[in-house]
RNA sequence: GGAGAAAUGGCAGAGUGGUCGAAUGCGGCAGUCUUGAAAACUGUUGAGGGUCACACCUCCGGGGGUUCGAAUCCCUCUUUCUCCGCCA
């Protein structure tokens, strides 16, 4: 449906099912190839990683026999002792100081160049999926489905800033005082609103077979580095230094890091998860008025969906996830459109992402409220989630997962697009879990 | 926060300086038996690096140290349990 062919599926599945050093050294042109989507040049970061591992193996087979020779001087001397043969252990006891020096050393050289070999590997991003589009900016992203019709609004329409005040349901100011901009106060319905959409998104996942899960919403520096927001996204993350945790930039992080380290069985894929959790973000470095309102926050509220699959069905799942999301738009009839990422717009850890976007009528403007993607085994790698495949072989899973979805942008969707002469309607998929049908 | 105990393979649980990547049991897998299953019996069963394949190397919570040699001894950190204190 999504241009993702069977094909190219598995080739891509086969193609992938290791990546890192394996493929890295085997596939060197075609992932430069593969990259130049993302704008990069590959060559230099590929060749500081091939030189490294190349030294680094080097090293390891030196200090290897080294470790092997005084293994085995050992051994003697532990059998020389005890046959009484105290003098001639004495002897080769001499021969393994020289021994140990060396392997201090390669030892030291190694630590070195794993380090380093390890820094280099975790600043090469994904490798983007056949399918995505060439392209830098967000310009050059490809729509691929849209649907719902885009109301027309009555005279004097407002942005939903300006009905978050009118109805006093969101005060922004107040968020400020106690926190500062970009941490809003939710009131009376606008917090009800909010929590209705919660228990909807959770009720629409876990009835799609997404088991419910709640998380600590900070994490460690390792998870971090698991699902790849770090060091990518190191100062875009809230850092609590006290205690070296990271405040959670999305469910995903802590969700998917359920599975860090772990070796599953073949059966116990597809694994599904929902969550919702706060997500907090610095967004250093954006301004103007596409921050205004509900557009950019600090902090918002999200739910989550999680998947760790097979790799011959990632891009499956990919498509239900897809499916998944726009089936909630529609009962939220609310105009949407989904977008294939360009290379250049495409997270670092991803091979392929949709974004949906909702239109927002009173700002005349789109508004990204999911975004669903696949990382194969990206993350896998960096998280080593692994299965046991029908050989009994240890692989490489792949991870996916998408927004259903992000509260703000679908609140001021709502807001905007629902507002009448006489205060704003609540869809009707809502009004069970809010309890009113309008906010005026 | 204070005092004590502990951390070993999917799980349980031996192992206190040498041939231990690690007994044993359970679980898993394969086979024998069976129409099939169960039971019983036999075999097999951790991860990573390295190699064409072997060899070989590393890993007994993390890090460091002692030693020719560490799962075993020392230091340190983390986590868990018990008791005390505090507390939503």
């Amino acid at each position: 449906m999504l241009g993702t062919s069977s094909d190219s599926i598995k080739f891509a599945a086969q193609n992938r099912a290791m990546l890192q050093l394996h493929t890295i050294r085997e596939n060197t042109e075609s992932i430069i190839t593969a990259l130049q989507k993302r704008n990069i040049d590959a060559e230099p970061m590929l060749s500081k990683v091939l030189d490294l591992d190349e030294k680094r193996r080097s090293i390891q087979t030196e200090l290897d026999s080294t470790l092997a020779e005084s293994n085995k001087l050992s051994k003697e001397i532990g059998i020389l002792f005890k046959s009484g043969k105290a003098q001639e252990a004495n002897e080769l006891k001499e021969k393994t100081a020289g021994l140990k020096e060396t392997s201090k050393q390669l030892g030291d050289e190694l630590n070195e160049v794993a380090a380093a070999l390890q820094d280099a590997l975790y600043l090469i991003p994904n490798i983007p999926h056949e399918s995505v589009p060439a392209g830098n900016t967000d310009e050059d992203n490809e729509e691929i489905y849209n649907e719902g019709e885009v109301p027309t609004l009555f005279e004097g329409a407002l942005p939903h800033w300006e009905l978050a005040k009118k109805y006093d349901i969101i005060d922004f100011e107040l968020g400020v005082k106690i926190t500062g901009a970009g941490f809003p106060v939710y009131k009376g319905k606008g917090a009800r609103l909010q929590r209705a959409l919660i228990s909807y998104f959770l009720d629409k996942n876990t009835q799609a077979g997404y088991t419910e899960m709640q998380v600590p919403h900070m994490v460690n520096e390792a998870s971090g580095y698991g699902t790849g927001q770090l060091p990518d996204k190191e100062g875009q993350m809230y850092h609590v230094q006290a205690d070296d945790l990271y405040l959670i930039p999305t469910a995903e992080v802590p969700v998917t890091n359920l599975h860090r380290g772990d070796i599953l069985a073949e059966s116990d894929l597809p694994i599904k998860y929902t969550g919702y959790t706060p997500c907090f973000r610095r967004e250093a470095g954006s301004y103007g008025a596409h921050v205004r309102g509900l557009n950019r926050l600090h902090q918002f509220d999200k739910v989550e969906i999680v998947r760790v699959e097979h790799p011959t069905n990632s891009y499956q799942a990919l498509d239900e996830m897809v499916e998944h999301v726009k089936n909630i738009l529609r009962e939220l009839k609310l105009p949407y459109r989904i977008l294939r990422l360009c290379g250049g717009d495409l997270g670092f850890t991803s091979a392929l992402t949709y974004d949906f976007e909702v239109f927002s009528t009173a700002q005349d403007r789109w508004l990204e409220i999911s975004s669903v993607s696949n990382f194969e085994t990206f993350q896998a790698n960096r998280l080593k989630l692994r299965y046991k495949d029908e050989n009994g072989k240890t692989q490489l899973a792949h991870t996916l997962n998408g927004s259903s979805l992000a509260l703000p942008r679908v609140l001021a969707g709502i807001l905007e697009n629902y507002q009448t002469e006489d205060g704003i309607k609540i869809p009707e998929v809502l009004v069970p879990y809010c309890g009113f049908d309008t906010i005026n």
